[in-house]
RNA sequence: UCCCCGAUAGCUCAAUAGGUAGAGCGAGCGGCUGUUAACCGCUAGGUCGUAGGUUCGAGCCCUACUCGGGGAGCCA
């Protein structure tokens, strides 16, 4: 592929050049005799330069009034500039109009979440979420190199399925030539059978679940990508999610360190995510959660958030009451902002003050057995610094395929990790049941059907194998590492309960 | 499914005690040679989500509905 234009990814190379330069104007300013144009091409943003008189008079005139989002190619010469976004910008000499661009929706502006999800198809042009994008793109590129590099052989499982993972999971039903059949929620069943010919395999692909949650943390169609091992105990999986996750999060740090910068990312905070990470059994999450030390921090996080109240509210009083008419147009702008700004963290603030009680008392009752919720599960979460293990859960809170543990028959030979500060789950696994008695025995305990299991069950039959691998839901991963409040921005088209956009 | 909050200009939000609907951004025009969500001046832009009710009078109060946001359960 070659082109005559210059990505502005690769201005650094050209300091000193005349180069052509095609994109989208992203924002412009205009002082008189020179105008500032942000191009943006899809590897970065530029500033562009352009004086009157270093243009022809009528390409000027024309670049003052096209709108936001208009297409151009720019030629110039670029320079160093830390001023500048980027750290480069170009002094124009010449322009071309592609496309004009007139009322382009998306402003500088800030906007409510309903109107940029109308219009996602064009808020994917937005610099953040330009960022996010880049990211994702190799958080995925990192976790084929990971599975690749390492042995794995790539398995496509099927995407309409007539075989659950889960019990009775609300799955998408498909009408497949008059069979009902559903849409796949994972690839473990089928993968684990293609683990006993190639040894280490992965898929990756979408995933639906129809489950009705409405969270940041859900959606209805995401990604995800199951290694699956033979020949593997506990601790080795554990070993290979925790070398997994860190390549992920070292790639990123190396690949996008400016996009996460820009998203305002916790980039110390990643920098620590190196094996090992802390290893916790649900029974020693119990045992914290049901503590004094436990109710004292959501004491503490209580105080801490009467507090974070009492100083927004002093805030927006005190802008509020400010005498408007002898400040500056600018400086209202400002407050206006600010106002806006605090009365969401507001909001959020008192969210939090409310569920504090009910999390505090949900974690003090907790009984062994139960699984844990959200609410535990962020509590736990909050309390370290690196990604956490949780593993041997109560066996009847998980699903029938998890292998018992032959040490303590009440637990499963599972885990959970955590990824920390608060953000919660993003990957599940285990070591799956290999006796074919006990794995009979435990699908018909739980309601479920053997003969729907059959050619699951011979992999159990023919030459069984220790085995068990994990899901990493990519959206999640992606959330945690740009410190998105939503998993929603995180895919390009999110798909949530009861809404689809576009 | 349950609980809480919201819907006012293209967008983000105001409207004090129920009394003539307001600002910024965006759009259009003009001014300004270094701007960083630039700034300054002018112009256009509204059936206050829908339906009903209370009232001399409703954006504001009441009822129902629609749509949206957040949270719970469940999960990656």
């Amino acid at each position: 592929m070659s082109s005559n234009y210059t990505t502005i990814k690769s201005l650094s190379e050209n300091t000193g050049k005349q180069v052509t330069l095609a994109g989208w104007l992203y924002n412009s300013r205009a002082s008189g005799k020179i105008q500032f144009l942000i191009i943006r091409d899809g590897t970065g943003l530029c500033q562009c330069i352009v004086e009157k008189g270093n243009v022809p008079d009528e390409i000027f005139e024309q670049l003052k009034h096209i709108g936001q989002e208009s297409s151009l190619t720019v030629t110039g010469t670029i320079r160093a500039e830390p001023r500048s976004v980027g750290g480069y910008e170009m002094a124009v000499t010449d322009a071309k109009i592609i496309s004009v661009s007139e009322g382009y929706p998306i402003t500088p502006k800030s906007h409510g979440i309903d109107f940029l999800l109308k219009n996602r198809h064009l808020h994917l042009r937005s610099h953040l979420q330009w960022c996010i994008l880049k990211i994702r793109h190799t958080v995925i590129d990192a976790v084929r190199r990971f599975f690749n590099d390492n042995g794995f052989t790539l398995i496509d499982t099927p995407i309409i399925t007539s075989i659950a993972g889960e019990e009775e999971q609300s799955l998408f039903e498909v009408d497949y030539f008059g069979t009902p059949l559903h849409l796949t929620q994972t690839g473990q069943l089928h993968l684990e059978s293609a683990a006993m010919s190639c040894g280490k395999v992965y898929c990756f692909g979408p995933t639906f679940r129809a489950e009705k949650s409405k969270t940041r943390r859900h959606l209805t169609e995401f990604w995800m990508v199951e290694p699956e091992v033979a020949f593997i105990e506990l601790p080795g999986l554990l070993e290979l999610a925790e070398n997994f996750v860190s390549s992920i999060v070292s790639r990123v740090l190396s690949d996008n360190r400016a996009e996460l910068e820009a998203l305002g990312a916790n980039i110390e905070a990643l920098e620590k995510i190196t094996p090992p990470f802390y290893r916790l059994t649900y029974t020693d999450c119990v045992n914290i959660l049901t503590s004094d030390k436990t109710k004292d921090f959501l004491v503490n996080q209580l105080q801490e958030f009467l507090e974070e109240k009492k100083q927004i509210e002093t805030r927006i009083t005190e802008l509020e009451s400010q005498d408007t008419g002898k400040l500056k147009q600018w400086q209202k702008d400002k407050n206006a902002a600010e106002l806006i700004e605090l009365r969401s963290t507001l909001a959020e603030t008192e969210i939090k003050i409310e569920n504090n009680p009910r999390h505090a008392q949900l974690a003090a009752a907790f009984k062994w057995g139960k699984d844990l919720g959200g609410s535990d599960e962020t509590i736990i979460s909050l309390m370290h610094d690196k990604p956490i293990f949780v593993t041997h859960y109560p066996k009847q809170a998980k699903a029938f395929y998890m292998k018992t543990d032959r040490e303590n028959e009440d637990v499963v030979l599972n885990f959970d990790m955590l990824a920390p500060a608060g953000f919660g789950e993003i990957i599940g696994g285990s070591i799956r049941e290999d006796d074919y008695d006990r794995l009979v025995s435990r699908i018909n305990k739980q309601g479920l059907k053997p003969e729907n299991y059959e050619w699951y069950l011979d992999l159990r039959k023919y030459g069984s194998v220790p085995h068990g691998g994990f899901g990493l839901g990519i959206e999640r991963t992606v959330a945690w590492l740009t410190d998105q409040k939503h998993i929603r921005q995180c895919i390009p088209f999110p798909r949530m309960m009861d809404k689809v956009y576009i």
